[in-house]
RNA sequence: GGGCCGUUAGCUCAACUGGUAGAGCAACUGACUCUUAAUCAGUAGGUUCGGGGUUCGAGCCCCUGACGGCCCA
């Protein structure tokens, strides 16, 4: 859709065009960029917003602000309308005896959508609302396209999507949303910062896509002659920093999974990475509820929220629950107990809930289908669920005191996994026999890509002091805090199919 | 990949059993100097997502494609 052809097509933006030919008669610039704001609504409506209607008349000040124009009350010489700028909106009222007839012959060209500054004195309305007299006012950027409806706002999802500038502008909420994922991405940085970690990043680019199970995305590098692929996991960078002596350092960026979308899966997400040195998974797990704790508390106020009308309590501490435990616990059969010790018993009863059990999975595989099938959806309350097998843990450290299991949580809310952590595996021998083991067991598919990242053994020989280290998932964990049912609403630009219609 | 639902004016939505596509907001013209979904009077605005079919007649039924949403794998 090119501007020129949508001028054909529509009576609403041919008029808009004679409007604009007739400002650019009258000699106004559509896009100037010399006015100074030097006031946001907000520091206005803070600063006088409990002075009287009085005490204002005695204020001499002048203001200077800008945005774009959301309502307009025109009463023939004189109008109401509401900028809206970063902060939140303001009321400005425009009266022909004090703009002069030019500048309100001006305003009388405009239109809801476009930017307007604003020089003027404050008073009160007969209503109370405090507002701007506008004794000067200049057009910032003419719209050529009108806004969706003042009332309802933009609701079609496809256009909140692929047009979100219009979402932004005319839903407030979503604007309170992306706010907030800035808000709680900020405290979570100064939480690990404050514990002197820091903040690095690794290659988004890598040879050997490691530190995760998925299928990545492919590209390739001309100069080098080499293929690349965009990362699933930074881990195994993350592990080298910390061969290195960093010690602690986290990253927060994004992976790439080419894989299903879903209102839980985007192809790229924000993943809150970090490794701690001389601590164990059971620090890691106190340190992320007092870190989500945190952050509730900062961003939301209070541990108590509420997601999609389920009330979560997000005050530490939260349970610890071994898989096998969580089994029994909310197994949902009698013999749910038996399932953990008995390896025929689990394959029956995952084959009765109408799990595929392939060849040879082992007993410790088939009770992680059983507990996502069954368990998963019934914690919804933050818990940790601890002791995954060793065989769906290939970084993991086994436990001391059972090598089957490994030193690795889990965290759940509302029935999804929030975050991955475990004591880190810096035996380099037992690391490459896992890789092989993992590499053999899923083929040489170009899907499935069963390379070895030789470097990160060779840098695992080097001596990685022990460490503990977690995932987090920070959308899913924005969508929680913003009580957001769909990740695409905690992502600005979520991905969409290509359209016909190259302009959107 | 499968199932279900959706796509109508710039936006939000109607349209009975297949029978002349409507409303509110926005826009345009006019009135109006304290409104806040301003008000009042009038006007204009449509490839009903695309393509094909059935029918005297299709927004509606059938086939097909595109895009989106939800659920499932």
């Amino acid at each position: 859709m090119t501007f020129g052809a949508v001028m054909e097509e529509s009576e609403l933006l041919r008029q808009r065009r004679e409007k604009i030919k007739s400002l650019k008669e009258m000699g106004v610039e559509l896009f100037p960029n010399d006015f100074k704001v030097e006031h946001t609504s907000l520091e206005i409506l803070q600063r006088y917003g409990d002075w009287s209607a009085e005490d204002l008349q005695g204020l001499e000040e002048i203001f200077s602000c800008a945005g774009r124009i959301m309502a307009i009350r025109d009463f023939g010489r004189a109008a109401f309308i509401h900028l809206q700028d970063r902060k939140g909106r303001i009321q400005v009222y425009l009266r022909e005896d004090l703009l002069g007839e030019e500048l309100f012959g001006l305003f009388k060209k405009l239109d809801v959508g476009d930017f307007l500054g604003v020089r003027g004195g404050l008073f009160r309305t007969k209503t109370g609302e405090l507002t701007v007299e506008a004794a000067l006012i200049k057009l910032l950027a003419k719209s050529f396209h009108p806004l969706p409806e003042k009332w309802h706002g933009l609701t079609d999802v496809e256009t909140r999507y692929r047009q979100r500038y219009l979402d932004l502008a005319v839903n407030p909420k979503v604007r309170e949303t992306f706010y907030r994922r800035s808000e709680i991405i900020k405290v979570m940085k100064e939480f690990l910062l404050q514990r002197d970690f820091l903040e690095v990043e690794t290659p988004m680019m890598q040879p050997i896509p490691g530190g995760a199970v998925a299928r990545p995305f492919k590209t390739y590098h001309k100069t080098l002659d080499m293929e690349l692929y965009l990362r699933i996991a930074p881990e195994l960078y993350l592990k080298r920093l910390v061969i290195g002596g960093l010690e602690r350092v986290f990253e927060l960026n994004r992976n790439f999974r080419n894989e299903g979308l879903s209102t839980q899966h985007n192809p790229e997400f924000t993943m809150l990475e970090f490794y701690q040195s001389y601590c164990t998974y059971e620090d890691l797990m106190t340190l992320t509820e007092e870190m989500i704790g945190e952050v509730a508390l900062r961003v939301l106020g209070s541990y108590e929220i509420t997601y999609q009308g389920v009330g979560l309590n997000l005050a530490p501490h939260w349970p610890r629950v071994t898989l096998r435990e969580a089994l029994v616990q909310y197994g949902g059969v009698d013999n749910s107990h038996n399932i953990v010790e008995d390896y025929l018993l689990a394959q029956e009863r995952a084959r009765n809930l109408g799990l595929e059990v392939e060849e040879g999975e082992s007993h410790g595989e088939i009770l992680v289908k059983i507990f996502e099938e069954v368990v998963e959806p019934k914690l919804i309350q933050p818990i940790f669920i601890t002791e995954y097998p060793v065989e769906v843990s290939p970084l993991a450290r086994r436990k001391n005191d059972a090598q089957e299991v490994t030193e690795r949580f889990e965290l759940f809310m509302v029935g999804r996994e929030i975050a991955n952590g475990f004591s880190e595996l810096n035996n380099p021998e037992d690391q490459s026999e896992r890789f092989r083991a993992q590499a053999a067991k899923r083929g040489g598919t170009d899907e499935e890509i069963s390379l070895i990242d030789e470097g990160f053994l060779t840098a695992l020989e080097y001596g990685m002091p022990p460490t503990a280290g977690e995932g987090i998932g920070v959308d899913r964990l924005v969508m929680i805090l913003t009580d957001s049912p769909s990740i695409r609403d905690v992502i600005f630009f979520p991905q969409m199919r290509k359209k016909p219609d190259v302009s959107l």
